[in-house]
DNA sequence: GCGATCAGCT
DNA sequence: CACAGCTGATCGC
């Protein structure tokens, strides 16, 4: 197909044609699901959310509040100039057609299989759940499907050919480098030298490309910045009586939809409510009151209807992978590397025009092979910018993980007695205790909630290995606020007929990675006789360079963050580093 | 007695 | 700090 060949975001009949489109078959939900949900709403307590402090609303930062009027997004001038020339990328995306039929006569099979994408093994999808299995369709919503069966393509340059293994692995290089150079103290902020990257790639320089401020953007945080005070957005609160609305950044403009909203009651001219992963600062106010419309992948909106009692008629599962029509709107979920069942929402318009909201992410060269993100062609990007700081610096997730199998192991080999407790998210951080107990062959100890949440994510190997009994394994998993020094000791008197020791492992990605000379990245956060805290930097959101290198990727026209948004001199710093991505 | 929300804390 | 909550208190039904 020719569509997707040039820069701009023209209309191109051909392209709609060439793709094979498909249907999504309404499944009716038998409610099948068990009395655990009972269970679960005794915890229903712990899903408030916090709330600013009034001492931190009081005495911070009273000057910037009033005085600055600042910007936070920027345009890429993408008109005409001859210099445009320059940085043509020559994409194509190679889709077999292949024949629409009607479904009404299909078997269950096959209209299964028919929904799932014919992705490689990096985006494979995995059959549904039984939890939920509900695709509810009112009228309004189209269920056209349009499904991209091949990630082939090729990028050019001026003619030349790019091998883009090379050019992803230059970045895994890069990154890498730039992780691991840290010197003991704070002393150097070592970011990548960008330029110097993609004069590899390309073989010559980039012309930079001039950047405009986006006075309408400007103007909107500006407007937000009256309505509420400095400080987090994501967690304020109005005064009693007072109505909090719904922030612009959460609305896709030209649409009907919000994306993680759900603290604002009924919004004004919404009539898709998406989600993009289960944590509570995203689904925040979602209950089984809901009566809107949810749209979010299968395993998000499993966890909705059994940890929040979010009715199934409420929720629409969208297939990952392929665009699913929506009001109007293709809308396509792409994996995000955040959490288990986090997705990233590709918006298109009729026109071609493409918004990617990025839900929470941690940017990686497998998520830039995703053959729907491509340079040039994404209008708008609603970015997570939790790290959006040149000195966060974490090294890749999987060095991370054999360091802390390696200190497992190595400490086990010690003391055979030892207990190891694990910090992790009610979703979240799932990878570091599967790998540690991928290595020792042994099961997982999690509470009871906790393996109902576990048990959901459908990840067989995972499931296989939980277990409720304390006693089978010396792996437990707790929150993250459970691995301190008092709490372990806590824990450890529970069980301190067969255990003499434990360790306990923090994977987060405000531990900052510190140079022990060798491939071991983690420190001591607090060590006693039998008690030892660990801190690995295992973040699952994208460090600073990674968000570097996916904007100077993708390139987008403009730029809107959606994390530490509050304060405006911290906005006008993110600003400049989205000038200077966007210049390279 | 239950769920929802809030304050405080990490 | 910010993340993604947790715990305990209070309020409405």
């Amino acid at each position: 197909m020719a569509a997707n060949e040039n820069n701009s975001f023209t209309e191109d009949k051909d392209d709609q044609k060439t793709l094979s489109l498909k249907r999504i078959i309404t499944v009716s939900s038998d409610d099948d699901d068990n009395n655990e949900d009972k269970e679960s709403n005794k915890r229903q307590r712990s899903l408030s959310l916090t709330k600013i402090k009034p001492s931190q609303l009081m005495n911070k930062q009273p000057v910037i509040r009033n005085t600055r009027q600042t910007s936070l997004s920027i345009i890429r001038t993408n008109s005409d100039e001859g210099d445009n020339e320059e940085r043509k990328w020559n994409l194509k995306m190679i889709t077999p057609s292949s024949s629409s039929s009607s479904n009404q006569t299909l078997s269950k099979q096959q209209k299964k299989k028919m929904t799932q994408t014919k992705l490689t093994t990096l985006f494979k999808q995995k059959p549904s759940s039984p939890l939920v299995r509900t695709v509810s369709s009112p009228s309004i919503v189209k269920t056209e499907t349009v499904t991209v069966t091949d990630r082939t393509r090729t990028v050019s340059l001026d003619g030349i050919d790019i091998d883009e293994e090379e050019l992803f692995s230059q970045w895994n290089d890069q990154l890498n480098t730039s992780a691991s150079a840290t010197t003991t103290t704070q002393a150097t902020t070592k970011t990548v030298d960008s330029k110097s990257v993609w004069k590899q790639i390309f073989g010559k320089p980039v012309k930079p490309k001039p950047i405009v401020d986006d006075e309408e953007l400007k103007e909107q945080w500006s407007q937000l910045d009256k309505e509420q005070p400095p400080g987090n957005h994501r967690f304020y609160n109005p005064p009693a009586g007072v109505k909090r609305t719904c922030p612009f950044y959460k609305k896709i403009p030209g649409t009907t939809f919000c994306v993680d909203a759900f603290n604002f009651g009924n919004i004004e001219g919404i009539q898709a409510y998406f989600l993009s992963h289960f944590h509570s600062d995203h689904y925040g106010g979602l209950n089984k009151k809901f009566s809107n419309m949810l749209y979010s992948n299968q395993i998000t909106c499993n966890l909705c209807k059994s940890q929040l009692g979010v009715r199934p008629e409420n929720m629409t599962i969208l297939p990952m992978n392929v665009f699913t029509n929506i009001h109007g709107i293709d809308v396509a979920l792409i994996d995000a590397n955040h959490c288990p069942g986090s997705n990233m929402f590709l918006f298109r318009f009729p026109n071609g025009k493409l918004i990617l909201h990025t839900g929470d992410f941690r940017a990686a060269s497998d998520i830039l092979k995703h053959p729907l993100l491509q340079p040039n062609q994404i209008d708008t990007i609603y970015l997570d910018t939790t790290y959006c700081d040149s000195h966060y610096r974490f090294p890749p997730q999987d060095e991370v993980i054999e360091s802390a199998v390696e200190l497992v192991s190595d400490v086990l080999k010690e003391n055979s007695k030892t207990l190891v407790a694990v910090g992790a998210y009610l979703v979240g951080k799932e990878r570091v205790f599967h790998a540690i107990a991928k290595a020792l062959d042994c099961k997982i100890f999690v509470e009871a909630r906790k393996f109902r949440v576990l048990n959901q994510l459908e990840n067989d190997d995972l499931s296989k290995r939980l277990t409720k009994n304390p006693h089978e394994t010396n792996i437990h998993v707790v929150g993250m606020g459970s691995v301190t020094q008092p709490m372990l000791q806590t824990h450890i008197d529970k069980y301190s007929l067969k255990y003499s020791k434990i360790i306990g492992i923090k994977p987060t990605g405000w531990t900052t990675p510190r140079s022990t000379g060798g491939s071991k990245h983690y420190s001591i956060e607090t060590k006693s006789s039998n008690i030892t805290v660990y801190g690995f930097p295992y973040s699952e959101h994208s460090s600073f360079n990674e968000l570097k290198f996916f904007i100077e990727y993708l390139k987008p026209k403009r730029i809107i963050p959606t994390v530490n948004i509050g304060r405006a001199n911290i906005r006008d710093k993110m600003n400049g580093y989205f000038k200077q991505w966007l210049s390279v």
